[in-house]
RNA sequence: GCGCCGGUAGCUCAGUGGAUAGAGCGUCGGCCUCCGGAGCCGAAGGUCGCAGGUUCGAAUCCUGUCCGGCGCGCCA
């Protein structure tokens, strides 16, 4: 489906077209990127565009007259009136009778209307979260978490085919580390002064079934085993966290698994055959500072054991090997570093460095109380995931993470959090799907159906055209949200139609017991069914739930 | 020291080349004979960290600078 601003920027790369073909223009160059806008300004039009001015240049003449030129030749299905404001905008208002023609639109495409139709789907890999299994979500997973979600169903609602997936380190020394605190705990000891201090270990170790407890024994070091046993314990309540906050995944990928399958193997050997790697220091290092890197990285340690980076590798090249046509890496913002040698690894491996994303969610700093919370995993001081969500709930929690830019650091206060979690704007949006499913089922009572066969007619009144030109904007919304790959746009969306609705239910009353009354009902009707239809796809894009009732 | 990300209203944050910079919360003032008041209408509140530059046009791009967070390992 084409969005109503694609098709304005089509019909005005057109008019220039047949201006400059009519000598109406002459272009001293190719036509410069312009674009499709909503003014702030009512007075501006419902759609405005630049293109005027961004073609003086080519033009080599004022903007007002090549806004002359492109208006004069431009023909568009609802649209109105065209107007030319200085310095040379040209503003389009939508013809009130194709905007209410638009609610039939709404109503045929229903859970579809919004989603993007586009030319070329692409085959996405949005790796997220990746959390060690160590110990139990905390809190400071959770944006990533969200963030991670959100970004692949507006993705998917873009058109694109996602997968998501988790990678997860099962074979690093912290396993051992994680095995040595459970068997201290076994013991009714204290855990070693570096080992995992958290409650959840000594429930770890009482849950130790007695057979894993006594095959470990026969092993050279017992913690290996323990500690692979209570890492998998972990990565099945990860899991489960992550599911009761809707977020699943297609895929997990363990760190061990790229060893034993080879990939590690095929990336190393590909880098070799490249030239782009050499002994120094009894080590194995790859040459990322020919890529950009601030200088070379060790792949294999003078032991002969290899890096994390080197899974790394063997990641991208495995990733790859599904078909692919672009990965997107999730990280922590204390993991830009590594970034660089990442991309460096990705260009050397002959991968396009287009194709490979990486996305750094800021720090978030949990405060209780005005302290900042503390965080580690090891000293065992953190809030779960979990608790976070019994606290403020899953809805609200998407909401907040999902209302901000990924890049920018929050202060998330959870005392003010929860205080403020009954004024949240998420209940406002939800609210406003509630009433709307309340007036149908009202209607439904009254034997009143929704009718939008007389709507270009009747949904004249200004409140009406408001919303409904609103309700039109969703595609365009979530294509922009997935080409920024941010996905704030979605809520402010949603927030602005639960406004538009309320300030359509204050001037237009729906439901009537006039029985004149009855043929403006059912187009009202069908335009409060239209509203119910967007707010609930909306929300699912930010996988909030739409009640029919509070 | 170098690198990455930030600095916008009292608070939390949108806005990354367009027209008079926005929202939520908070504050103040109005509005219920009516389909759900978790509402509606209005007001106050901003040198967009600072200084230069580019542009018809800069919160947005460039340079410098100040402040904050994070990172700079043969850890993961």
């Amino acid at each position: 489906m084409a969005t109503l601003r694609s098709s304005l920027h089509d019909a005005v790369a057109n008019a220039i077209r047949n201006a400059a073909e009519a000598g109406d223009l002459t272009l001293a160059g190719d036509v410069p990127a312009f674009s499709i806008e909503r003014p702030a300004r009512p007075e501006h039009g419902d759609y405005a565009t630049n293109a005027a001015m961004q073609l003086a240049p080519v033009a080599r003449t004022s903007p007002m007259r090549i806004a002359e030129a492109i208006s004069g030749r431009l023909a568009l299905d609802g649209i109105a009136t065209m107007t030319i404001a200085p310095p040379g905008f040209i503003n389009f208002t939508l013809d009130p009778a194709w905007v209410a023609g638009q609610v039939a639109v709404i109503l045929d495409a229903g859970d579809d209307f919004g989603r993007v139709a586009t030319d070329a789907p692409a085959k996405l890999n949005v790796e997220f979260v990746s959390a060690n299994p160590t110990g139990p979500l905390t809190v400071g997973n959770a944006r990533g978490a969200f963030v991670g979600d959100l970004l692949s169903r507006v993705l998917e609602g873009a058109g694109h085919e996602v997968t998501r997936e988790y990678y997860f380190n099962d074979s690093g020394a912290q396993v051992r580390n994680l095995g040595a605190s459970v068997i201290a705990r076994h013991e009714g000891r204290d855990v070693p002064e570096d080992g995992y201090h958290g409650e959840y270990v000594i429930g770890l170790a009482k849950e130790l079934p007695e057979q894993a407890w006594d095959e470990a024994q026969q092993a050279e070091d017992p913690a290996w085993p323990i500690g692979h046993w209570a890492s998998d314990r972990i990565r099945e309540r990860i899991e489960a966290s992550l599911a009761h906050l809707g977020v699943t995944f297609d895929v997990w990928t363990s760190e061990g698994s790229l060893h034993s399958d080879g990939w590690v193997d095929r990336g190393m050997a590909r880098l070799r055959e490249r030239g782009y790697l050499y002994e120094a220091d009894g080590a194995t290092w790859f040459k990322s500072s020919e890529f950009g890197d601030d200088k070379d990285r060790v792949v294999y340690r003078s032991n002969g054991e290899p890096t994390y980076f080197a899974s790394d590798i063997g990641y991208l090249v495995e990733k790859f090997s599904r078909g692919f046509d672009e990965l997107i890496y999730i990280w922590g913002a204390d993991h830009h570093g590594t970034v660089a040698r990442n991309r460096a690894a990705a260009q050397a491996l002959g991968f396009d460095p287009a194709d490979v994303q990486w996305l750094l969610i800021a720090w978030v700093r949990f405060v209780r109380d005005g302290q900042e919370a503390s965080m580690s995993k090891r000293s065992g001081e953190f809030v779960t995931l979990d608790e976070l969500l019994e606290e403020i709930g899953v809805d609200a929690a998407r909401w907040f993470f999902g209302s901000r830019g990924a890049s920018v650091g929050i202060d998330f206060d959870i005392e003010l959090a929860k205080k403020q979690s009954n004024e949240n704007p998420v209940y406002y949006v939800q609210y406003a799907h509630a009433r709307s499913a309340s007036i149908l089922r009202n209607a439904a009572e009254r034997s009143i159906a929704p009718d939008s066969s007389r709507a270009v007619e009747l949904l004249r009144h200004p409140a009406e055209q408001a919303l409904i030109r609103q309700l039109l904007a969703l595609p365009d919304v979530l294509t922009d949200a997935a080409a920024r790959r941010e996905t704030q746009d979605v809520p402010r969306f949603c927030y602005e139609t639960a406004s538009l609705f309320s300030q359509f239910y204050r001037d237009c009353r729906v439901l009537s017991d006039d029985p004149a009354d009855a043929t403006i009902s059912a187009a009202r009707l069908a335009l409060v069914d239209a509203t119910r239809q967007v707010l609930h796809n909306g929300l699912a894009l930010l996988g909030i739930s739409a009640p029919a009732s509070m």
